[in-house]
DNA sequence: AGCGGTCAAGTTGAT
DNA sequence: ATCAACTTGACCGCT
């Protein structure tokens, strides 16, 4: 395969760029889902007409949701995983090319692609927590590279730069678990590999756990102030933040949340609706940087902090 | 039309 | 042992 090549995002305005997560609280974009269980009961031809169906759909309200982010100055998107719903299940997966209309679903997610480069919008993609890549189980290992790369296709199609993904277990060793994280990254496609990035999580794996991962194999570190908050490392958000920023070869991508019931609540690591204006770190200020916002009332929260920040 | 059960998958830690 | 949490409610069959 020929080595994939990342055009990074162009920079409309240097500076902040908040990103919102998957879906809308109010905007009436609605992407549609579906179930294996559901689909296990059609023959193979009722499924692909489903399933196209559901893509085209999703297709379609995915130019709509980067239609009000240019609209809205909201800088980025996370497009969420299942837009191709169940593509990649054992039995009842199917690829794209085997959709009727397969051709004008592929159009419509590079129309996507070509409207946020013109617009200077950032996508990237965030597969759920079953895409471990340092597991021990090699089907899981095997699962999770064939997830990866289902979505570095999507990513390719819509011009996405990130697929961003967790450290995994730690299986009660976590230097070696990070070991066969690195060597499994010799199983990904150029277009995958070139677009991974790992992010630190709120129970097992820090900054100063992945970061050096991250130095020694290139893959760029998802800063979460909110996760480094519930399970800190030592080190201060300054300094994670700017060995972040080396680890990117393109403009940083960092996520941001408030506690839903403030940080000494019962379970600070819950999202709150909103943004409180104290959670965003005084050092992502003044420098080119795209902040997803994960809060539950998506651009109303997006909107609340722009006003809060004077964006 | 409204309601309640269900939804592919991994890992951890709280109960 | 079970379950919630993770990026998050939506679908489907039944009445």
């Amino acid at each position: 395969m020929a080595a994939a090549k990342i055009k990074p995002t162009p920079t409309a305005t240097a500076g902040l760029r908040l990103g919102l997560c998957c879906q809308f609280h109010e905007q009436p974009i609605k992407f549609r889902v579906t179930t294996a269980t559901a689909m296990q009961r059609l023959s193979r031809r009722q499924q692909l007409a489903r399933y196209a169906e559901l893509c085209a759909g999703n297709a379609a309200a995915l130019l709509a949701a980067l239609q009000f982010c240019a609209a809205h100055r909201v800088g980025s998107f996370r497009i969420l995983t299942p837009i191709f719903p169940v593509k990649t299940h054992p039995t009842v997966g199917y690829r794209v090319e085997e959709l009727p209309s397969a051709g004008e679903i592929i159009a419509q997610l590079q129309r996507c692609g070509e409207f946020a480069r013109a617009q200077g919008l950032r996508t990237g993609f965030h597969p759920d927590q079953f895409v471990v890549l340092n597991s021990p189980d090699e089907n899981i290992v095997a699962r999770s590279v064939a997830d990866l790369e289902s979505q570095a296709e999507l990513a390719e199609w819509t011009n996405a730069d990130t697929i961003n993904i967790h450290g995994g277990g730690a299986y009660g060793d976590k230097r070696t678990a990070l070991e066969r994280f690195a060597r499994n990254l010799n199983r990904l496609s150029a277009r995958a590999r070139a677009r991974l990035t790992v992010e630190n999580d709120d129970k097992t794996y820090t900054p100063a756990d992945l970061l050096p991962l991250c130095q020694a194999e290139g893959v760029p570190l998802v800063y979460d102030a909110h996760h480094h908050r519930c399970l800190p490392d030592g080190l201060t958000v300054e300094a994670v933040t700017e060995a972040a920023r080396k680890t990117w070869n393109r403009e940083p991508l960092f996520h941001l949340s408030s506690p839903i019931e403030g940080w000494t609540g019962p379970k600070p690591e819950r999202h709150h609706d909103y943004i409180n204006p104290k959670d965003f770190p005084a050092a992502w200020f003044g420098w080119p940087v795209t902040v997803e916002i994960e809060a539950k009332a998506k651009e109303l929260a997006i909107a609340r902090l722009q006003a809060d920040l004077n964006l």
